[in-house]
DNA sequence: ACATGTTCCCTTTTT
DNA sequence: GGGAACATGT
């Protein structure tokens, strides 16, 4: 299939910046791969293109398709393609002495984060009621995306003392993360940032000419940005700044931005014509991937945001289905509805491959897996309890990065007495006393026990930890990669310890790293000549996204998030309720609210030709159970393109749960493989459901109540029945609490 | 030092 | 409902 007229202006524009509106489904990602492979084509050095992606997975698809494209004409490997935090990453390891890193430095993830920052705010003595880990790595976060540093903070404008205190604790956290030889990810952007803006004035302009920074300045020829409606202003920087000799091309859609919580901001994009002067715009419209009937419901949706550039799609792939809008009772019959659905549609011929199941919450996943196994089919969860976030694949690399780097106090306590070796609590609180107190590293305290008060016995066993490690760092430099985990996993003690422990979940730890060891032999098949550093450096930003390992043909379930740039045959958005989609916490925060809408605009235009929206009566949310009324994004469905089906009104309360709960889901599964219409619940997404009958007076969402402590009250949801039945409300305070229904009267 | 019990938060979304 | 951090008991 050929480009079409404006997918061949972008893929042919020249000679300045140029940006790229393309809708969803508009081929965007061909736009690239033609653009880069043309420029190869022209007899442009693959090392001077660059082509920056979000996810390691747009990464990997891209050079993928890419290689396609140019059937081995060209030197591909030498293309830069990644995501902005590996090819920072990429650019920092071999010029970390600039920030203060050397060679080895780790990467610290959250839970690395959580533990430094507890740390610093233990040694600040701040009241840690108040001041959180992950609340104060917020506004840290924050500041980074910002491009901002702790003297810079003040931009932020967070009141006092608040500001002081996250100053301080901005300060000295990134004075630990040096000393551990560390940095998170949003270093990793401000890092580069910080060596680029110092390359861009040299002192001496000889010497420039051999500072590796100053020629990464002037490497790329050609920079290709894709969703950049998701950059943050220092990655916006990060790319000015790279691509100061290059032809800019930036891609993305405003209508799809779904990060600003992580920093992202339209702006980037919104403002990127003002920006670069005589920047070309091209707009892409014509989608390949949906119905019309899918298209107007998405545009729907996405029409009610202000502040957009504003695009229209269209297809020419006829009408299609209509969208089906479906209330069932609980959560519980929603996964078994779909379940059923996606089974008869498998056995109709429709690939498993192409269905997917989208929700807003990973919480949700759960019953969906559920039911979705119980019927016999196999599903993948995308993301979720990550691969590398698993205890024992964690603690392997810990023990991987100790052996090159111990100076990073997180990760030599995360394996000190993992396997159990007898250093208990005690004995670490005294070692890391030690190091505080000589401002050395705890691995230098641990070389010598006796000072940090240790007795003989305790001495004893940190030594033979020591005496490990050292001979494992022996081994290292003679030994591939691949025996080298081997030797860890045995000299360590791990596998053993699971051998011995003959559980069910310790079996299935042995096997997740037989899968980490087939990972690194993977790695180096891919690259034979891999280092230690460039592997952890890998696992450790592919981090979020599993190893696609297992081949067989499963369904797919993800949070809409990481939906994005994908598509499916069949698309079930799950939850289609206010408080779960959009979620409860953006309800009073318009900003926030378009941002949901935007990321229900990504949920619709991921399908093509059957798209199915469900939502649940009763929820339960963290034990309660939430009435669930009916997403606002259901009600904006034109509704000549949607087929309503409901069960059955059924306005009983919880209590009649069980009864419900026998056979209804069935008659409604098969009522839709008969495609018999169900039209008794004409107006099912726009009533309130009245919720608790015969015990005296109906309680609702959203009813007034007055508490003789609390005063009046907002009812949020509520679980149990009878005079256990507790309700979830909100005070006048915004405050939520759980109390005794019986503590409330109506007013 | 480890096993068991208890309380508390929690849940938006990811590199 | 559930996992992690804390507390207490052996």
């Amino acid at each position: 299939m050929s480009l079409n007229p404006a997918q061949q202006t972008a893929v042919d524009h020249r000679g300045g910046p140029l940006l790229v509106l393309a809708g969803a489904g508009t081929g965007k990602t061909r736009v690239i791969t033609h653009r880069v492979a043309a420029l190869l084509d022209e007899g442009v050095p693959p090392w001077r293109i660059l082509a920056v992606t979000f996810t390691n997975k747009a990464a990997k698809e891209m050079r993928e398709r890419i290689d396609e494209l140019c059937d081995g004409r060209h030197e591909t490997r030498e293309l830069w393609v990644g995501t902005f935090h590996s090819i920072c990453a990429r650019v920092l390891r071999r010029n970390p002495e600039g920030v203060g890193l050397s060679s080895h430095y780790a990467i610290y993830d959250t839970s690395d984060q959580k533990s430094l920052m507890k740390q610093v705010l233990t040694d600040l003595g701040v009241p840690d009621r108040l001041y959180t880990p992950k609340g104060v790595l917020g506004h840290i976060d924050r500041a980074k995306n910002q491009g901002l540093r702790p003297s810079e903070l003040d931009q932020l404008q967070i009141l006092e003392p608040v500001a002081t205190v996250i100053r301080n604790a901005y300060t000295k956290y990134q004075e630990k993360l040096q000393a551990a030889d560390a940095c998170d990810f949003g270093d990793l952007i401000l890092h580069v940032v910080t060596l680029l803006r110092k390359a861009m004035k040299p002192s001496d302009s000889q010497l420039a000419d051999l500072d590796p920074m100053v020629r990464m300045t002037t490497r790329f020829t050609h920079v290709v940005v894709d969703e950049f409606q998701d950059t943050n202003p220092v990655q916006a920087e990060f790319i000015d700044r790279i691509a100061r000799n290059a032809e800019l091309c930036v891609v993305g859609d405003d209508d799809q931005s779904i990060y600003g919580w992580r920093g992202a901001d339209v702006d980037q994009i919104l403002r990127f014509a003002d920006r670069h002067d005589g920047a070309k715009v091209v707009r892409l419209e014509q989608n390949y991937r949906s119905t019309m009937n899918i298209l107007k419901c998405s545009d729907a949706v996405i029409r009610k945001n202000s502040g957009r550039l504003g695009k229209t799609l269209w297809s020419d792939l006829g009408e299609g289905d209509p969208v089906r809008m479906v209330r069932l009772g609980t959560e519980r019959d929603e996964a078994r509805l779909i379940a059923q659905d996606a089974h008869a549609a498998i056995e109709d011929g429709t690939d498993p491959e192409e269905i997917a199941v989208f929700y807003r919450t990973h919480a949700m996943s759960r019953v969906l897996e559920d039911e979705v196994r119980r019927t016999g089919l196999s599903c993948r969860i995308v993301g979720g309890v990550a691969f590398y976030e698993r205890q024992e694949v964690k603690d392997t690399l810990a023990y991987l990065s100790v052996l090159r780097n111990n100076s990073s106090d997180a990760h030599v306590s995360r394996i000190i007495n993992r396997p159990g070796r007898g250093i208990g609590n005690t004995t670490q609180t005294r070692l890391a006393d030690a190091a505080a107190k000589n401002g050395s590293s705890l691995w230098d305290s641990l070389l010598d026990p006796e000072a940090a008060g240790l007795k003989k016995a305790a001495a004893r066993k940190v030594r033979g930890f020591v005496t490990m490690i050292q001979n494992l760092r022996d081994e290292m430099h003679q030994l591939p990669l691949d025996e080298l985990m081997a030797r860890v996993i045995e000299v360590s003690g791990y596998r053993e310890m699971l051998i011995t422990d003959d559980s069910e979940e310790s079996q299935a730890r042995l096997e997740n790293l037989q899968e980490l060891q087939g990972n690194v032999m993977e790695f180096l098949q891919e690259r034979p000549d891999g280092t230690l550093d460039e592997y952890l450096e890998l696992v450790s930003l592919v981090g979020g996204e599993r190893s696609e390992g297992d081949a067989t043909r499963a369904i797919n379930m993800m949070t809409v998030h990481s939906a994005k740039g994908l598509e499916f045959e069949r698309v079930y958005v799950t939850g289609m309720e206010e408080r779960v989609f959009p979620h409860a916490r953006v309800l009073d925060d318009p900003v926030q609210m378009e941002e949901e809408r935007r990321l229900a605009y990504v949920a619709l235009t991921r399908a093509k030709r059957m798209l199915t929206l469900t939502m649940a009566a009763r929820r339960r949310i963290y034990g309660q159970t939430q009435v669930g009324v009916p997403s606002r994004f259901l009600g904006d469905l034109p509704r000549d393109c949607v087929h309503r089906v409901g069960d059955e009104p059924d306005y009983g309360g919880y209590g009649r749960r069980s009864a419900h709960r026998e056979q209804p889901i069935r008659r409604q599964a098969e009522s839709w493989q008969n495609d018999i219409e169900y039209d008794t619940a004409p107006d099912i997404p726009f009533d309130d459901i009245p919720a608790d009958e015969g015990e005296g007076v109906p309680i609702y969402v959203g009813m007034i109540v007055r508490t003789r402590t609390f005063g009046d009250a907002e009812v949020l949801g509520w679980s149990g029945s009878g005079p256990k039945m507790k309700l979830q409300i909100r005070l006048g305070n915004r405050e939520v609490k759980t109390v005794l229904a019986s503590f409330v009267e109506p007013v």
